[in-house]
DNA sequence: CGATTTTGACCGGCGC
DNA sequence: GCGCCGGTCAAAATCG
């Protein structure tokens, strides 16, 4: 597979039909995850405020979504979902932050090195979801990333997990500055 | 040559 | 108990 990161339409020739997308696209403000739950993510505290059903339901959820980008929260992965299984055991929530952006590419760099570990067809869904894991040692950060049948323009990506570890990318361009500058502007 | 992707097998939970 | 389903593993292939 080619690496063709980050094509972006910016000043291309292509129809410019691309709001804000390159904001949310590729940006790091996935870095403010590690800001523990206290901070939230760019003050967006998102509970379960979103009327999404157990699981990530978000293959069905906004089909029109004409937003560049939206976000919904999935419910824990543990305490009732698995019965039979507890004893007092370190049965971390798992929350998980699906984010809906606008992309022509699966692949989201938001600074982070992922490992692909597997990939299955969703039903509903002519593409594959591809799951991804964080490499850096000791940071079980898990992502999956799918698209929707519906518009191909849309790529929802779930992250599990927050990252313990700074960011590695030579990071100091556009949106790196962007980003930092919508994680200070919020008070949250 | 090491790191990463690919892809089918495998596994646990859940519904019937 | 069985089969479906979503998620993960792991060996081989591939990339850089």
């Amino acid at each position: 597979m080619e690496k063709f990161q980050m094509l972006f339409p910016f000043s291309s020739t292509g129809p410019s039909s691309y709001p804000v997308s390159s904001t949310i696209t590729n940006s790091h403000v996935f870095n403010n995850f590690q800001g523990d739950t206290s901070n939230g993510f760019l003050g967006l505290k998102i509970e379960n405020q979103v009327g999404v059903p157990p699981r990530t339901e978000v293959k069905d959820l906004n089909s029109s979504s004409q937003q560049s980008a939206s976000f919904s929260i999935g419910s824990e992965t543990t305490d009732q979902l698995k019965p039979g299984k507890k004893k007092g055991e370190k049965k971390i929530r798992k929350p998980r932050y699906a984010f809906q952006t606008r992309s022509q590419v699966d692949i989201l760099d938001d600074g982070y090195r992922w490992r692909k570990y597997g990939q299955k067809a969703v039903k509903n869904n002519k593409f594959p979801r591809s799951y991804y894991r964080c490499t850096h040692q000791g940071c079980n950060v898990k992502k999956q990333v799918q698209r929707l049948t519906r518009d191909e323009g849309i790529v929802v990506t779930t992250y599990e997990g927050m990252h313990n570890h700074p960011i590695e990318k030579p990071t100091d361009n556009f949106e790196h500055i962007l980003s930092q500058m919508q994680i200070y502007s919020n008070p949250f």
